[in-house]
DNA sequence: TCAATTATGCTCAAATTGAGTATAAGTAAG
DNA sequence: CTTACTTATACTCAATTTGAGCATAATTGA
């Protein structure tokens, strides 16, 4: 019943995965660099077949061998085989089909090598400090002009970047970088030929061939799944105070939260068991806590969704 | 940096896409039958990636032409390339990687062809009458029998079948469907000679290659998608009551909901609009309401959830 | 005209959530 | 050793959401 006569291209499938970690107050991810390239990139390698049972086995033990990362978490993320992406120019034309992964680390389990601040390739996606200033100084005003000319896509800006009576919702990472991308303000665009001169202002630090897309994928992925599932007990050590659950939760949806009511929320999820321990900073020592592995009610942290508050309605 | 020595094994990549609608009462999946084979299959083909820009305007197209279906809804599931599933015997060698797909075609829509009722594959997940017998009748019994060899599991079916202080978490679809395979409870894990002996209770119809599990992937990811964007109106005509929003809605979830809690929440959800006219069947006649294209709020449907009820705790 | 059937409106209490205030338990400086 | 500062934790309170049900409306068919 499948069409029968098969291009017989030859198809190389790799795999590419962003690996978070949470770590000196950023959320970083493994980044690697070539010598010919600026642009940094995410580890790659091919997915053989013949070698490996399935993608998830094969991918561990790639990046525990060739990248020194032990992952907790590991979660695939979306098959890309777009062509026109990718092909900047030169590039090996068997290259076609890219499996993206999220993979999550502990910090501890992060061996050596070089991570990159995930928030330098998308600074418009932290808003823990406060609404960042790029989207009302850049974004918005260039979305409004390339609008002039692509007044279809008006109601997706709108969602995606929470205008008018849209809120911000901070799991649609892909869809604004993917906007942003179709608008030519991503040097990306550029360089895949969608626009012919390179936008003025640079959002975020470039990275080669559709990496940055797969990092939009993973972080949207990983704020959704925050909110239903314990993924967030990957990214910390085995003890952990409350104070940096929160500060991780943070980290990941970029945003800050109320310290009372997270506490509150993680408390009856039942996710998290006290130890007894106590860890000593600054202010009052602060009870360590263990991931309780699913013994409990599991409730999803629904809670955990960044609403604009109760009677504030968000601006712009 | 990628490992350079591809054992260059000749890849083969397919696209077998879950087509599903809401139709008299049945939540059906389009189902194809082989002359050769009693297991059902789903509609598949070869992704070429010279001839197609993308896989999911291929499968689109390759859609239309070849099952006859103007497809609302598509989303990519997950790329399976496990050995050990799949090749039962003779099958060929090059069928290696298989892209699994999710799409959503409204009734009218749906061309000719055969259609099956989802749940006669997964009869363990319509909970729309009542609990389903087979769960406590074969199940549980069964899989308490499989503990006791494999007890590290106990934690899994615990969890994704909802016993001791765990709720059945309707979202769970693949988990569950996992854990029966491994059991070896499933006529596919004798197929692939993951057990010597095909179990002694039939659970729900098997189907062809890993077909069973695509759908499972695809139910699970439609019961979660549900709650947060507005997928099920591409299940639906152009004009519906909320009656029929109501059912389309229990079949996906294979659960019942209260109807005028259901009203209020689809009212506020912003995602409707009333049309003036009404449909007259049996009782009083209802209001025909439109889908509103995401011009309004937009807020999550989360109220889907299905929970226990209040003080109600779920037997078992 | 009544019974059956379905739709829609409304109430009420329980639970959740947003946003504070108050208090506790440390450290570091004078 | 006392005070200021810091952070943690406990508790309150009102707004909102949610689960469940009762009541009423508008039809059809007998």
């Amino acid at each position: 019943m499948p069409m029968s006569d098969s291009g017989n291209t030859d198809i190389l499938i790799d795999i590419s995965t962003a690996i978070l970690r949470a770590h000196e107050g950023e959320l970083q991810f493994r980044a690697l660099e070539d010598a010919d390239e600026s642009a940094k990139r995410l580890p790659f390698g091919p997915f053989m077949p013949d070698r490996h049972r399935t993608m998830e086995i094969s991918l561990r033990q790639w990046v525990r061998e060739q990248v020194g990362v032990d992952l907790a978490h590991v979660e695939q993320l979306y098959t890309f085989a777009d062509q026109g992406r990718y092909r900047s120019g030169e590039s090996t034309d068997r290259h076609v089909v890219s499996v993206g992964y999220l993979a999550l680390a502990r910090a501890e389990d992060a061996g050596g090598g070089a991570w990159d601040n995930l928030y330098s390739h998308f600074p418009w996606e932290d808003w823990r400090i406060r609404r960042p200033d790029v989207l009302d100084a850049v974004i918005l005003p260039a979305l409004d002009n390339w609008l002039g000319r692509h007044d279809h896509a008006a109601e997706r800006v709108r969602l995606a970047f929470g205008r008018n009576e849209a809120q911000w919702d901070e799991e649609f990472v892909l869809e604004r970088y993917e906007l942003l991308y179709q608008a030519g303000l991503i040097e990306e665009a550029a360089r895949d030929g969608r626009i012919t001169s390179p936008p003025q202002e640079a959002l975020g630090a470039p990275m080669q061939l559709d990496h940055r897309r797969i990092l939009a994928t993973a972080l949207g992925r990983l704020r959704g799944k925050l909110k239903y599932r314990p993924v967030l007990f990957d990214l910390m050590p085995d003890r952990f105070t409350l104070r940096a659950l929160q500060e991780t939760t943070e980290l990941v949806i970029g945003a800050s939260l109320h310290k009372q009511n997270f506490r509150r929320l993680v408390e009856k999820s039942g996710f998290v068991e006290a130890t007894g321990e106590t860890s000593r900073a600054r202010g009052r020592p602060a009870e360590l806590f263990r991931f309780r592995h699913g013994n409990r009610a599991d409730r999803p942290l629904a809670g955990l969704r960044v609403s604009g508050g109760r009677k504030t309605g968000r601006t712009s």
